[in-house]
DNA sequence: TGCACAAATCTTGCATACAAGATACCAATA
DNA sequence: TATTGGTATCTTGTATGCAAGATTTGTGCA
C-alpha cells in the first residue's frame, strides 16, 4: 500500500461519488484507515493537490477541491476540447478497440439494472478515459480522468439532475458512430453530450448545502409557521464538514 | 522556500533547457541547495512525478523523465489537440487580451537579439501557456505548462533542429489572425506551428548522448592522433547520470 | 590481466517526534 | 444574555533517524 494507491482510492471515490466536495481527508483518520504512517498519506494528497483535485488550507485541514463556477465552466469546456479533438484527429478504429468500447458499454448497462449507483457513477465517467485509450493517447486519457473526477465533483456541488440513462444512452450513439467510421458525427454527438452534462447543472443553485439534510429534518411542520427566527439559527450553525469524517472515509475501504 | 517553489524551479529549469533529460535528482543535492530538509525536496518531486515530469527509480533516485517515442507522439498530439481546440472553442478576444500577447512576443524577440538560450527557450514554451491563459482557460493553462515541459524535454531528447526565429514568426502570425478575428486561420497556423516543431525531430537519431560533454572535453588534440583506441575506451565508460549533479543543479539557483 | 565476491557507501522508503498555527471550548465579565 | 479572553485540543509543517535495497569499490584469486 503505497502512496500511488492512496491516491487512486481517493479518485475512485470521487468518480463513484462517495467522496463529496469539501470532504474532509484528515491525514491521522487516512493513516489509520490504510494502515500506514501520516508520512505516505501525506505524499498522496501532495500527489493529488498537483493534479487539482484536493487543496490544503494551512494548519487546518486536506479537503476535496469545491470548483467555482468559473473552474466549472473551465473543466467542460476542457473535456469539451480534449474530447472533440481526440475523435477528430483520430484514425480508424480496429475491430478489438471497438470491442472493448462494447464491453464497456455492456458494464455500464449492468450497472444502470443493477441500480448500484457508486458503479453507475464512476463508469459513466470511465468511459471518457476508455475512449481516450481506445484512441490511441495515454498521456490525455490520464489528464481526462483527472478532469472528470473534476466534472463529478462540479456535478455534486450543483446538484446535477443529469440523467444517466440518458447519458450511457448517447454513450451507445457514439460508439455507433465509431463504428460505422463517422467521426464527424461521432465528434458531435460527444459535443453534444458533454453539453447536456453540462447544462443539467443547476449552476445559480447554492453552491453545496452542506446543511440540506438538517435544514430538511429540522423544517417546521407547514402548519406551525410560528417561528421563522428557528430556521434562520439553524442555517447559522457550523459544521466542519458536510458530514462525518468516518462516513466519508467508509468510502475509501 | 516551500514544496511547490522548489517544483516550480524545477519545470521552469526544464523549460529554459537547462535539466536536460535522465538529470538526477538527489533529494539531498536538492536539499542542500534550496536550503530545507529532504521532506519537502521529496514532496516537490513527488507532485512533480504526479505530473510526469520527473520520476522516481526504487532506492536509485529521481530523474527528469526520458520521453519515449511514444509518448514523445502522445504529447504533440496532445499539445495539438488542446492548442487548437482552444483557439477554436474561444470567442473573440480584447483589446487588453491582445496586447499582452504582443507583450509577450516582445519579450521573445528580446531574448532572441540578446541570444540568451535559457530565456529564449522558456519564452518560446510560455507563449502557448499564456495564449491558453488568454483565450481563458486557467486549467488548460497549466496543463499545458506541465505538456510544453515534456516537448521541451522531447526536443532536448531528439536533438530538434528547430529555429526559434522562425518559432518566433509564426507565434506572430498566429497573433496576427486573432487580432483579425480570423480564428479559423490562427487554428491552422497553430497546428502547422506545432506540425513543425515535431517534424523537427530526429526521432531515430540515438536518443540522447549523455557522454557529448565528456567526449568533447577529453577528445584528443587533433594533431595528437596517436592513440584513436583510448576515445573509444571512454565512450564505454559508464555514467551514472548525463553529467554531474552540481553541474546540472547550479541551472535551478 | 580478468573475474568473482564481499564490504563499504550511497540513496530512497518510511515512521516518528516535535513545533506552531488554527479552532473549539469554557469561564469570566459587562 | 452576549461578548471577550484565555486555554486546551486538534491538525498540519518540517526535520530527523533508521532501515533496506542498489551501486560502487576494493580485494583476493586464478
Amino acid at each position: 500500500m503505497n502512496s500511488k494507491d492512496i491516491a487512486d482510492r481517493i479518485v475512485e471515490a470521487i468518480l463513484a461519488q462517495k467522496l463529496m466536495p469539501g470532504a474532509r481527508l484528515g491525514e491521522q483518520a487516512l493513516s489509520m484507515l490504510f494502515d500506514c504512517s501520516r508520512t505516505l498519506v501525506r505524499e498522496a494528497l501532495m500527489q493529488l493537490a498537483a493534479r487539482g483535485i484536493v487543496q490544503v488550507s494551512s494548519r487546518r485541514g486536506w479537503y476535496v477541491v469545491q470548483p467555482s463556477k468559473t473552474e466549472a465552466r473551465e473543466a467542460f469546456e476542457a473535456r469539451r476540447v480534449i474530447e472533440t479533438g481526440l475523435i477528430r484527429s483520430a484514425g480508424t478504429m480496429d475491430k478489438t478497440t471497438l470491442k472493448r468500447l462494447k464491453q464497456h458499454i455492456q458494464q455500464e448497462k449492468t450497472a444502470l439494472k443493477q441500480d448500484d449507483v457508486g458503479l453507475r457513477s464512476f463508469l459513466l465517467g470511465d468511459f471518457h478515459v476508455c475512449l481516450a485509450e481506445c484512441l490511441g493517447n495515454q498521456l490525455l486519457a490520464d489528464t481526462l480522468r483527472d478532469f472528470t473526477a473534476r466534472t463529478t465533483l462540479i456535478a455534486m456541488l450543483y446538484q446535477s439532475s443529469h440523467d444517466a440513462v440518458k447519458s450511457c444512452q448517447e454513450h451507445i450513439e457514439i460508439v455507433q458512430a465509431l463504428e460505422r467510421g463517422n467521426k464527424e458525427t461521432a465528434e458531435q454527438l460527444m459535443a453534444e453530450h458533454i453539453g447536456q452534462v453540462q447544462s443539467a447543472l443547476k449552476i445559480n443553485a447554492a453552491p453545496a448545502d452542506p446543511l440540506a439534510e438538517l435544514r430538511l429534518a429540522l423544517a417546521p411542520m407547514s402548519a406551525a409557521r410560528a417561528s421563522p427566527p428557528k430556521t434562520v439559527r439553524i442555517a447559522s450553525l457550523k459544521t466542519p464538514s458536510p458530514t462525518s469524517p468516518s462516513t466519508y472515509l467508509g468510502a475509501l475501504l
